[in-house]
DNA sequence: ATAATATTTGCAATAATGTTGCAAATATTA
DNA sequence: TAATATTTGCAACATTATTGCAAATATTAT
């Protein structure tokens, strides 16, 4: 709990029902949620923008960050280890589960190397895995 | 343009204005197309249900992919090599440009392996690369 | 602790995006 | 060319996302 208002306060925002609420729920998550999981998961008080203008501004903050999806949503993710150090890497491979539809941070596995052509620059890199998680199996 | 009808007909697709022109579309475009960019580049004729259908059976038919994205669109791409053998293998590497903002197929850069920990199984496997494209560098 | 300032929230309105049923139009088959 | 099958467009509806603004809440300085 002490840790919600630290990780804000870090990132110079303002602590209140909503920004703590939402961390939370990225804290005690080991998945990605939607913007859909986050309203289904507060108690319900919070408007829609409310939610919206949060998940903004914690991507900003580089608290969280969204991964990509092949259907029309944006997951979002916080990864423990390197959250609580206050800034973000995120070169992990992201696995969603064709069972229980979840997404889940592989923190674990690294992302491979990728040679791209003459003329481009690598960025970023997102390796989305899907198929079976290991409580479906 | 025969191409194009050979392409359907050997999908077992009703060859139709719209079937027609969305598929020399993305024949015609090295990068990936949004739903909305199907739209601006038809001549506007085509009512936007029969977009959405149009794409949909495309991908079912193994015509086009969706390809990952962070924000929440979808994107289709067709790979011109795999689908003019009639199937589809999608076993490459998405780059998005930051300057230009198009997504292209890198149909030569294979995705890298990934080894997953114990109890996951793999299906599929999605490498979205971003950072600056050979045309904008 | 309290007042002044800054930020965030919720409401309302609006826009964009996606889905479904059904009759008319078009394409395919015989 | 007629019969059959498929596709299209319209309308209605559902969901998702965005913006301005006043009220509520949080932060800062005293």
């Amino acid at each position: 709990m002490a840790d919600t208002a630290d990780i804000l306060k870090r990132n110079q925002l303002s602590i209140t029902a909503s920004s703590k609420q939402i961390l939370d729920l990225f804290l005690n998550r080991p998945g990605a949620l939607a913007h859909s999981d986050i309203e289904k998961n507060t108690d319900g008080s919070f408007d829609r923008v409310t939610v919206y203008r949060t998940l903004q501004t914690f991507v900003e903050k580089g608290i969280i960050h969204n991964i990509p999806t092949t259907d029309n949503s944006i997951l979002y993710a916080l990864c423990k280890d390197n959250c609580e150090a206050g800034h973000h890497h995120d070169n992990h491979v992201h696995f969603i589960c064709d069972v229980c539809d979840k997404t889940i941070c592989l923190d674990h596995v690294s992302i491979p190397e990728v040679k791209l052509p003459k003329g481009f620059t690598q960025k970023q890199t997102d390796v989305v895995v899907s198929g079976i998680c290991d409580e479906c199996k």
